[in-house]
DNA sequence: AACTCTTTTTTGTATGACAAACATATCATA
DNA sequence: TATGATATGTTTGTCATACAAAAAAGAGTT
């Protein structure tokens, strides 16, 4: 059930230095899609499950309008596939189509590499060399996969943030949406963890030096890498 | 006004070799977006321009329901922007912008290139000659800048259909939504007509020696000076 | 011109309605 | 039994209507 409107949803602490003020009193519709896309991507909505509108007015405590009116923007998210007349099934992803992803997501992180050397303040690389450190920390006190991921998250952020570009941004948050359907996996071994920092080092390196080249193939790799290991879940 | 459904938007012909039966009848709001979509394009809905609902019902015949839910997938596509209370407004592009698209878009059309040369079929190769034969013809019979991109879009077409990547057509096809938004500009001139053709001659060259790096390099090179372009005539 | 108050417009959301498409259960028949 | 036809119930797609809250536009005052 929706509550009224907690703010609960608001920006991410510290990491907007303009003085707008955000207005950000959120939509019902845009919460409930909020609310569906989230159990989309940790599959309490599963994969191939047929969304029926009444259910979902229920479940989220709003009326028809406002549902739809969300089913429509996780359409084009490419969450769900609607068919006319038999309404919205959450997508179930091929192994093909994860390949596909990471592809893509390679591409485009390879860019935003190149362009966080080009662009980003010396804060941003401050903050993305601490961000690296928490994590590493986090690795070192083996903390959970969800505290790592949410580190991991904001990493990308400082990456994004720093590469000025919001299209690529734009791109690259939805490519990590739909990833994140069966991202679950991956992070749990010594091994991994160690494989991932080597490529974060590399990347907070290239960063510093402000080589764009360097770091583009930083980026690339290390999604590269990433998306070896999904794949090898997903066929295992 | 929309009329019936009229399936005048039926699957390119003679594309898809599977057996599936096309489930293909457009829904009020698909078709209402667009419509929508396409006043955007050509800029009969001007950037800027704030869209009122009850005006878009009169002007495509179709309730506030429908309407709403066309500008739903609208907003996700980047095509207009909703501020609560305000409702919709088509988006305009910063300079900015444009040069994000086209760096993007860059990127993305350098994977596709790349995945072409792998995985493409001799019939799409042979597809892709025969597209960019039809411009050359185009060029050298001085056809009009409409007829041109016409052709230019089915040559995408083949090129994305090749490279068998569904997620990157995506990709790139919502890019090029956006970015067609300012390419009214620039395909008049015989010397900018004769660059293109040079790149086209590229890619079709490494696709038929089916050279992934050079074909990449081709794809990125030519979106590269497309978007010079661009930027020379929204500077100038 | 700048400010406040009032009126009008527009959006956000809910509800009820109904035809058409779909799914399911029921029954008839080869 | 398997098949096909029919009736029944669901769910979606679309519309109309309603109303509170927000925003815009006007009106009047200082």
């Amino acid at each position: 059930m929706l509550k009224p409107d907690t703010d609960s949803t608001g920006p991410v602490a510290g990491r907007d230095h303009s003085m707008r003020v955000e207005r950000k009193s959120l939509t019902l519709r845009e919460r409930a899609a909020d609310v569906i896309r989230q159990a989309i991507i940790d599959h309490r909505l599963p994969p191939g499950k047929h969304l029926k509108e009444r259910e979902l007015c229920e479940m989220l405590g709003v009326s028809r309008t406002s549902v739809r009116e969300a089913l429509r923007h996780l359409e084009s998210e490419h969450l769900i596939e609607t068919v006319a007349h038999r309404g919205p099934v959450v997508v179930s992803l091929s192994i093909e189509d994860a390949k596909e992803l990471y592809q893509v997501r390679s591409s485009l992180e390879g860019l935003a590499g190149e362009l966080f050397a080009r662009h980003a303040t010396d804060e941003h690389i401050r903050n993305l060399r601490k961000t690296a450190e928490e994590m590493a920390d986090a690795v070192a006190r083996d903390h959970s996969e969800a505290t790592l991921i949410e580190i991991i998250e904001r990493f990308y952020e400082v990456l994004l943030d720093g590469s000025q570009s919001k299209v690529c941004a734009q791109f690259i948050r939805s490519l990590n949406t739909r990833i994140s359907m069966f991202r679950r996996v991956g992070l749990n071994d010594a091994e991994r963890r160690s494989g991932m920092m080597n490529d974060i080092d590399e990347i907070v390196r290239a960063a510093e030096e402000r080589n764009a080249g360097a770091l583009k193939q930083a980026c690339i790799r290390h999604v590269e890498r990433a998306g070896a290991i999904v794949m090898q879940q997903l066929n295992g």
